[in-house]
DNA sequence: ATGAAAGCGCTAACAT
DNA sequence: ATGTTAGCGCTTTCAT
């Protein structure tokens, strides 16, 4: 039993009434149009709240109001664990650290499924005043948003097409590839391989369609066999090192989507004797924390995540409070870190 | 301009009308109590509710039933980013893990301001039904929760005194200390360092003086030169290190209280060329990834942070439909990872 | 500059 | 089994 009595909470009626004023007076001082009254009545009615302990109720405020000062994040069911989705959790920061100091809240959606009759009702239920959706797969039913929602939206980690009305905030990987393959074709190497994410998610497809596009840039003909596919997951680089690895003649370079995958794909190396980079060089994507300690040390691309998301975030809250929608893609530039696992091509006889 | 034009959203209002039914009647069948009405109407309002593509509002129910569906987690500022907190990440995952399949949404609060007159509305706002307080630091305002707030409340990774009244659940630092410290004098050693977390955080305190308690059940004098703090990030272990490496007659092992110190630690250990484990043992905290992969890889205590974000959030939910506040601490086990960063002590001719 | 009153969309108690 | 009604605590016209 507490000795401290706790009275009922007041609301904003008891403080007007307290205060000698109307209540649509103290809605006012307390929300934010203090301007409207004299000096005198703003002290009062601020003093007997403080005195009360008077606490806005947000949900009547929501109601009332029509906005939540609320977004949420959506994370659909294949990655909604931040703690294997280091990519998620960057982004979230991202936008934590643009919508806090403007006294937003963040609520995480992680979708329970993605039957499209239920889906909306667990994103637009007017909890949240927008969205930032994290990485759609190239199927997913979100993508017809726009058919059943007005909520404002911003999509991340996809850079879709702009039919779809979409303001997207990615990294450029297109730009990114290209600069990778032009500056392991400049250091000689031309039997470029490629190791690509899932086919469903759009990042995976553009990356693929860049390296072909910037091989045929410099005249080199992609050979399917220079190709295959992981999950952006280590052992999906694993799996696909074994493939690429028995390509005759031998690769000299290897271009991975993700550097989770670049890790299973060094280890694969180390236990089949290829020495790296002497034999076969090797290029990441993404700059985890791992590849600085990866053996040899992964030569990667950095992804600007933490921007992507705050970035996006800015868009979404712009959105809001204009009330226009914005379309188009943001791409935002990564940065070539260069390490150990890459070097010139070792010298062929043939 | 759309070609589909979107008519307003149905309201219950609409929906009841359209179905021949009252209100009330809409809101049961909508809501969780079908049972009450015959099949038939039941059929009608769902599948009017269906056809009009109705969504309940869940801002107007949580004002009209005083209960949200979502629940908080607290962030302190010092640690609120989660790329730089993976204990919070974790726990976020496992607090998802638990409340999404009950249709409770989470929020992430990440606190603006510690000031003792702001912190309650940040808060207590009405749209949480509970929270969870991640790792509150030792003088937090935090820890006067109950004078404030009759939120239900769960704390994780601080284990509190009960007499702050908290349920608190968190890894078992106290009895995984003990076994290390027995582990490492069954091996041989007797002259073991340790470096403690900021003083700021519960369990540091608690970690040290389990580490004391330990030693001097196997008749070991900690002398004050043992001990070193650290920030629990890998900068501060280097520090520790410094410092610790110079104690003579030399130190044979080291207790780290997180991995990323001990990463610190073995950083030093490498460019001052003391080898480990052969001239000085390692142990970490936590098992982060990072530490199979380090040089060598660590020996640690696997903290099992998921397991207690899931449980703390049954019980977080286990208070709010019962009502019953719930105190006392629970501690979850966890395990000695062994690797290569301990052996026995070298031997010493006195 | 202030007050009165009409909702926001729903739940829950009570009546029938 | 169903309908009626009174709020939940606030914002927002519209008067004054």
């Amino acid at each position: 039993m507490s000795a401290v009595k706790r009275r009922a909470r007041p609301t904003l009626a008891v403080v007007a009434r307290e205060a000698g004023v109307s209540i649509g007076t103290a809605s006012n001082i307390l929300g934010s149009k203090a301007a409207l009254h004299s000096s005198e009545t703003v002290e009062r009615v601020l003093r007997v709240a403080r005195q009360l302990g008077y606490r806005p109720n947000r949900i009547a405020r929501s109601l009332a109001a029509r906005r939540s000062q609320t977004i949420g994040i959506i994370m659909e069911p294949p990655h909604a664990l931040f703690t294997r989705n280091e990519y998620a959790t960057a982004v979230l920061d991202g936008v934590v650290d643009c919508f806090t100091p403007h006294g937003y809240h963040i609520k995480i959606i992680t979708l329970r499924d993605m039957n499209p009759r239920t889906l909306w009702a667990q994103i637009d239920d007017g909890t949240i005043d927008g969205a930032i959706l994290i990485a759609p797969l190239i199927d997913s039913p979100l993508l017809s948003w726009h058919e059943h929602t007005a909520l404002p939206c911003v999509v991340v980690g996809s850079a879709l097409p702009e039919s779809l009305g979409f303001y997207c905030v990615d990294s450029d990987s297109v730009g990114m590839i290209t600069e990778v393959v032009n500056w392991l074709v400049d250091l000689g190497h031309r039997r470029i391989g490629f190791v690509q994410g899932p086919a469903e998610q759009w990042s995976a497809r553009q990356r693929e369609y860049a390296f072909r596009q910037a091989m045929a840039a410099r005249g080199i003909e992609v050979r399917p066999e220079w190709l295959a596919c992981g999950f952006y997951t280590q052992e999906g680089g694993r799996r696909a090192a074994e493939q690429l690895l028995q390509v005759y003649p031998p690769l000299t370079a290897l271009i991975v989507s993700n550097d989770p995958m670049a890790l299973g794909v060094l280890e694969v190396c180390r236990q089949r004797g290829v020495r790296v980079p002497e034999q076969l060089s090797v290029v990441g994507f993404d700059d985890i924390p791992l590849a600085a300690l990866a053996n040899p040390p992964l030569t990667t691309v950095r992804n600007p995540i933490h921007e992507i998301g705050y970035h996006a975030a800015q868009a979404l809250l712009e959105q809001i409070t204009s009330g226009e929608v914005k379309r188009g893609n943001c791409l935002l530039r990564g940065e070539l870190v260069i390490r150990q696992s890459a070097a010139p091509p070792p010298l062929r006889t043939g």
